[in-house]
RNA sequence: GGAGGGCUAGCCUAAUCGGUAAGGCAGCGGUCUUGAAAACCGCGGGGCGAAAGCCCGUGGGGGUUCGAGUCCCUCGCCCUCCGCCA
């Protein structure tokens, strides 16, 4: 959510950043109603301050003896008029507010303008594309004959799009898990936390994902709960409604989590094997920090996530999002995609961004700062580190031989317990 | 699922039959000091405003009333007990 004072002061800036992440929200609506409101809220608090001040008269009165009841009829008068002037008002917030939750976040300067992923920037690549003497295979084809997932029992019990793994492919989703968390945790500095998937509708308005994408997730009627699609939504709302101590800034948490998408209306090609699944697994990373910082921030959580293919030794490549690729709430946004020699294609495993302020004022996290003074919002940051399905089909393919097996990557021998899988 | 008790500012705690939120601690600024502590003074939730000042704010939302921390309804959360349960 963006501050209303800064949309007053910057509308074409705003209508700028609507068109590019070709959302829909009317500025000059929302402007005219800030205009009208501004007025109603004179006009209500005069009539207020008459009615404390005649409400303590009444007071007076009543204690001296006195008649209060000529008051009394006056003040019912004024009453009336403040509730009628409460109601419009009311409405008059609710429109803007409805306007405001649908204008997304300012880019940030730096950010390229374009409109889809040909126009994002490359920042680096890392690693050597591994040279075969024989056809790659696309990871379904490894992991069928590996016996590592069961995409037709999947099917059966939840629908397409679901999966089970099996045997050593378990083993290894398990083994990513703990490696990434070890990684972040006792490497990287950050807390660990295991928070709830399913949450409240204000914790999904909260990082931004309502009302947007209500459709694009999975709710549970009965109780007006939704099922998470990533674990950006529960740690960064942990902190919603709070005050932090700037003294313990930034805060750094990483989180696994299962996340839900119904993906609707994204069925199509690159669809096939593990590439897009209702249900994965994911490593999360969140940060709350000083507003002065979070573009170092930014960097530093970039490089977080990359460790975590570079010790894997997978080949990928950063790239710096547009203007029509970020998402509703970022303000800068790098994707982390690993080369998956199998399909051919990069694949993007991790989107880490700086939000600034934008889901802070909407959940309302703020911080002291250290000098004293006001509380401030804080600025928030996430990304993945890393997302699991893709993070395995780049390691099947990668290592893939050519009778078949997969050589697991060093760093996970000891938590997968073999050298090979066959 | 049921019964009862709670929720006041960063934290802690008051407010008689309904009369317009009293204090304390932490924090920040100042006086004093070589520096610090102590002591004293001030600031100390949000909005509008150049300021004076005004409005709002007692978990969220609504109602009754001239006036609500206080009465009523509703939702959320915490605690205690009963029931059920991996």
């Amino acid at each position: 959510m963006l501050d209303l004072r800064f949309i007053r002061e910057n509308p074409d800036l705003v209508r700028q950043a609507i068109q590019w992440k070709r959302e829909k929200a009317d500025v000059d609506r929302l402007l005219e109603l800030d205009g009208e409101r501004r007025a109603l809220v004179a006009e209500a608090e005069r009539l207020k301050h008459e009615r404390n001040v005649v409400s303590e008269e009444i007071a007076r009165k009543k204690k001296q003896g006195l008649d209060p009841q000529g008051d009394i009829l006056r003040m019912r008068e004024v009453a009336d008029r403040i509730k009628s002037l409460d109601a419009r008002l009311q409405e008059i917030e609710a429109q803007m507010q409805e306007i405001l939750t649908w204008i997304p976040n300012i880019p940030h300067p730096s950010v390229p303008i374009g409109k889809d992923e040909r126009d994002n920037v490359e920042v680096r690549r890392w690693g050597e594309i591994p040279e075969m003497d024989f056809e790659p295979k696309p990871h379904w084809e490894l992991a069928e004959k590996l016996g590592l997932v069961d995409f037709a029992r999947a099917s059966k019990i939840s629908g397409s799009f679901f999966v089970s793994f099996r045997g050593m492919g378990a083993r290894l989703e398990r083994a990513l898990i703990n490696f990434m968390i070890d990684l972040h945790v006792r490497k990287h500095g950050y807390t660990e936390i295991w928070p709830p998937a399913l949450v409240r509708r204000e914790t999904m308005f909260g990082t931004g994902q309502l009302p947007k994408l209500e459709e694009d997730m999975y709710r549970v009627e009965q109780d007006d709960l939704f099922l998470i699609p990533t674990a950006e939504v529960p740690v960064t709302n942990l902190h919603r409604d709070e005050i932090l101590d700037g003294a313990d800034l930034p805060l750094k948490y990483v989180a696994y989590t299962p996340c839900f998408r119904r993906e609707a209306g994204s069925y199509g090609r690159e669809t096939r094997g593990l590439v897009r699944i209702h249900q994965f697994d994911k490593v999360e990373l969140v940060k709350f920090v000083e507003p002065s910082t979070s573009y170092d921030e930014l960097e530093s959580l970039v490089r977080d996530a990359e460790e975590v293919l570079q010790l894997l030794r997978l080949p990928y490549r950063v790239v710096k999002l547009c203007t029509g690729e970020l998402s509703f709430a970022a303000a800068m946004c790098y994707d982390l995609e690993v080369w998956a020699p199998g399909v051919k294609k990069y694949l993007e495993v991790s989107s880490c961004s700086n939000f600034e302020d934008f889901q802070a004022r909407r959940a309302n996290i703020r911080y002291r700062p250290r000098d004293g003074g006001k509380a401030q919002f804080v600025h928030t940051l996430n990304g993945s580190g890393l997302a699991l399905p893709r993070t395995v089909i780049a390691i099947l393919e990668n290592y893939q031989t050519d009778e078949g097996s997969v050589v697991v990557p060093e760093v996970l021998r000891d938590y997968v317990g073999v050298d090979v899988l066959r």
